[in-house]
DNA sequence: TTCAAGTTGTGAATTTATTATCAAAAATTT
DNA sequence: AAATTTTTGATAATAAATTCACAACTTGAA
């Protein structure tokens, strides 16, 4: 990875998409994009796309655009977004069991590799993944594991402590609850309420400015 | 809501974020706070948490702070948050489903008023919720609603521009696929596939530029 | 081979967002 | 009641992100 210049936040949080968007063009057919036909698809203005891309490297040829399927091997390999990547799942009640019978994730990023409820009940095998009580989890977190979804709802604050001292730096929250994490641990907040709440706000402000322009 | 000066793309994907806290604050009985207090909770600058707060208005009081239920009480009203709001699920799955289940949403933001899927067999009612067949559609999405639940794998595309035709502004996004939608649409991806990456990518990058400043 | 058309990648310009600074105001202490 | 402390809200300064504009290069046609 070039270190010279750090990516952007902004272009990191843009970097799925691209990827979402180039695997419908892979699996389409298509072998070669230009930044300006991708931003119709993606929606983002083509001089951002190359910006965005060029932190990477010099993946295209001018006159010509960029080769889909290398564009995603970069991505993959450069990024570190791998099969190697273990997960784990904490948290086994309804939307945690989704989750593990979802858990093909289009083949793209690595899988849940074994889930943890504080409920002994809940223990067992779903779906074929092992799911541990949170009692075991010194003892099963798989080495190397950095991220954790979580779908619990009570004892929220101290099961984040716990997975972070077990090495976990990575947190996709499914929580409807807030909790603080020490620098250096990412959390993503995959949250229903907050996602329509936002898009109440926007879509709102979007109404009330296009009343002004009128 | 004062229209003078917009409110910033970035400022409103933090409001959920404070709303969230504060009420976890409510919650604990906590009835004042100051930006620099609140800040600590949030890992977001006071400076900017007060700038973020002063495009609903003069919110606080010098030397003292914030008022926790008023504060929320703006959220709620200015910014249209409501119970109000009504919302439909397309999509039934194990996804939709489990997200059925979880429908009250710690009473902060309407609930789901319908659900529709391809699927006649998934029609009926699930925790007390009408799932109709998405043939019903016209006919039964409820009047004056403008947020969809997508949690849908097949047919994509085609689902969510029927949706937009029946009025649909807002869509939170479940699928792990790419779909165009017009201007004057809102779409919010809640796509573990692409929260995995992001964090993947993130703390990559964290890691990467730690190890330069060392 | 040469020319025309088209596209990337990057410095420069612009816009947007964040942070520093401080006057004004509220609360608390003396 | 005056003085001190504290905290907001706004203006100014800085930083980050986006967009413009164009040289450098590629392709395909003449």
């Amino acid at each position: 990875m070039k270190n010279q210049n750090p990516v952007p936040k902004a272009t990191l949080q843009r970097y799925p998409v691209y990827l979402k968007a180039l695997r419908k063009l892979q699996k389409n057919g298509v072998s070669k994009i230009m930044s300006r036909e991708l931003s119709s698809f993606v929606d983002i203005e083509p001089t951002t796309i190359r910006r965005d891309f060029s932190f990477l490297g010099s993946l295209g040829k001018q006159g010509y655009g960029y080769d889909v399927d290398k564009l995603i091997e970069i991505f993959n390999s450069e990024l570190g977004v791998d099969f190697d990547e273990k997960i784990i799942l904490v948290g086994a009640g309804n939307l945690g069991r989704a989750l593990l019978n979802y858990n093909k994730w289009d083949y793209v990023v690595g899988e849940i590799t074994c889930a943890f409820d504080a409920d002994p009940a809940k223990a067992g095998n779903v779906f074929g993944i092992d799911v541990y009580t949170l009692d075991e989890l010194e003892e099963k977190i798989p080495n190397g594991c950095r991220i954790a979804i979580l779908t619990i709802s009570d004892d929220v604050q101290n099961t984040v402590d716990r997975l972070i001292r077990n090495g976990i730096t990575g947190i996709v929250d499914f929580t409807h609850q807030h909790f603080q994490v020490p620098h250096g641990v990412a959390v993503k907040a995959v949250d229903v309420v907050s996602s329509i709440q936002e898009l109440v706000f926007t879509t709102n402000s979007m109404n009330s400015t296009t009343a002004m322009k009128q």
